[in-house]
DNA sequence: TTGCAGTCAATATC
DNA sequence: GATATTGACTGCAA
């Protein structure tokens, strides 16, 4: 009966859960003859003969870090963990093994060729991406996705970095051989892994590239060669085009890469790329820290007033709340193995709110998130700007609007036709303030102390923390075998402890006098629902 | 339609 | 030159 339902109606493979993939997972594996006719286990019984046969091989995906969730902590979480309690059905996880032997992922094909430096970008865009392994079956990486563990996002890129650094392997390279992706988007995802459970499956198909990758033996090598053989390409082109006396295309930045059919659309005028000046994000992140979600009306108002165009507003924001998630996930990470430490707040505490440490900058995201208490970057105004928006709207503010889910719903500006641009409000402000040079009057606490940090050098020494927080501890120590060392790096934690005690002090303090505030706003009005 | 995830690619910064 | 940042885009889901 289930066999029927599935093939007369099969489900689309995103609308299906690990477990409802499986079966198509394993049709998959019997049309490519994968499964042979052994007999599959039925649903509970774990090990039919194929299956149990392979559970002996290894798992390259197994060998790596698997998260704490799903495997029992050993000393050593990175070998095998044939035992591991995590998956929901033994026999996924035996497929997986399966699938995976330890493969060499960068070599492509057999033919000694390394993998056309256009692969990654071609077959990309296709829903089934082949993985550039030579390993055993033409399994796409996102079967490979289905089947993978859990994995802890965090030990895979803190060791692809201390790999690649180590053997000062570049992430362009790293990125287009390996994973498919851009350097800019390699930078990102090394520098801001996302935990595994957050991640869609298309997002977790890097680390499970870089899993692979890791597994290999042999990694580093390939990429070395593929780096030598790029020089010479490089070299080999350059004499080339002297010669011939070519116009010199530029040393193309992806190298022999991609420029699958792109020599000439550089002729078609490009658009510029639109860089907000700082008293513009200025003035976004107080639009955001008032309103995270703007009705359309005020992204209008807000582009009219900031002199932008409403999908520049619109794109502003998306993209503002999703990296303030994505820090807002690094910070629990950091916290929680900080709290583990002994650190004051639990994560899941903070989780609620803006985590604090990686002190708003680059991931100013935070500091918005945190709204005026979150004082780290402009302390001083803090207190003025707490004051002119806790009190009015207490719960809106203290909550964290974005984070994880999006509680558009306290945020969220919808009605208000006169939304967070009724009143000149933080918007009009420093675009205008801007353009006439001389900030406007002290219209509201918002304005000025937004103004200031646009130019104040403490504001705006903002990018380093995060990234820097986490470059740094892949400096740290080694061995990310357990969740400790990977999060929780002794040194790193240290350091962090000691830069952030003032800063924890001033939050501490800030988040006090809000508390208190709040209460007095709540004993006045209403106090049964602020009972919490 | 809206929001989000993921990514690209231009640009900034180191 | 490598890496980080960020505006824009695509595809998907609710």
């Amino acid at each position: 009966g289930s066999v029927s339902d599935m093939l007369s109606r099969p489900k689309p493979w995103s609308k299906l859960t690990q477990k409802g993939r499986e079966p198509f997972i394993r049709m998959q594996l019997w049309l490519n003859g994968e499964l042979g006719q052994g007999v599959l286990p039925v649903q509970g019984q774990q090990q039919g003969p194929v299956l149990h046969s392979v559970t002996s091989l290894q798992d390259p995906l197994q060998q790596g870090c698997v998260s704490s969730e799903s495997t029992p902590k050993t000393s050593a979480s990175c070998s095998p963990a044939p035992e591991s309690p995590m998956s929901s059905s033994e026999s996924v996880k035996s497929l997986t093994e399966l699938v995976q032997q330890p493969c060499p992922p960068i070599e492509a094909s057999k033919d000694g060729k390394p993998p056309e430096p256009s692969d990654p970008p071609a077959s990309d865009s296709q829903p089934a991406t082949p993985l550039p392994l030579s390993g055993h079956s033409a399994l796409s990486i996102q079967e490979l996705v289905a089947m993978s563990p859990e994995l802890d996002t965090y030990g895979i890129t803190k060791r692809v970095k201390e790999v690649l650094t180590d053997n000062n392997l570049g992430q362009r390279l790293f990125g287009e051989t390996i994973l498919g992706l851009t350097q800019g988007s390699v930078s990102d995802l090394l520098a801001r892994p996302k935990p595994w459970h957050k991640l869609s499956l298309k997002g977790r198909e890097p680390f499970v590239r870089m899993q692979l990758w890791l597994n290999d033996p042999n990694n580093v090598e390939k990429l070395m060669d593929m780096k030598r053989m790029e020089k010479k390409a490089y070299m080999k082109r350059r004499h080339s085009s002297v010669s011939d006396s070519q116009p010199c295309e530029p040393p193309s930045v992806g190298t022999e890469y991609s420029q699958g059919a792109s020599p000439q659309p550089q002729h078609q005028l490009k658009k510029p790329r639109v860089v907000l000046a700082p008293e513009e994000k200025e003035a976004l992140k107080r639009a955001y820290q008032q309103k995270p979600y703007p009705s359309p009306k005020t992204i209008e108002d807000l582009a009219t007033q900031l002199n932008l165009k409403t999908s520049t507003v619109i794109n502003w924001f998306h993209n503002y709340r999703s990296r303030i998630r994505r820090e807002l996930f690094i910070e629990e990470i950091q916290a929680g193995s900080q709290g583990q430490a002994g650190a004051s707040d639990s994560p899941s505490a903070r989780s609620g709110r803006a985590a604090p440490s990686s002190e708003g900058d680059s991931c100013d995201g935070v500091e918005a998130t945190e709204g005026p208490g979150s004082a780290d970057t402009e302390e001083p105004k803090s207190q003025g700007e707490a004051e002119r928006e806790e009190a009015p709207r207490p719960a809106e503010q203290t909550e964290p609007p974005p984070s994880g889910t999006p509680g558009p719903d306290d945020a969220r500006d919808d009605d208000h036709e006169g939304g967070p641009a009724e009143g000149p409000g933080p918007l009009s402000s420093p675009a205008t303030a801007t353009a006439t040079a001389a900030p406007a009057a002290p219209e509201d606490a918002a304005t000025s102390a937004a103004a200031a940090p646009g130019e104040g050098p403490a504001a705006r020494s903002s990018a380093p923390p995060p990234s820097s927080s986490s470059s740094s501890s892949s400096s740290a120590p080694r061995r990310p075998s357990s969740l400790q060392s990977l999060f929780g790096l002794p040194e790193a934690a240290g350091a962090r402890d000691s830069r952030d005690n003032p800063l924890r002090k001033k939050k501490a303090a800030n988040l006090n006098s809000i508390i208190h505030r709040l209460e007095k706003a709540a004993s006045r009005e209403e106090p049964i629902e602020w009972e919490f």
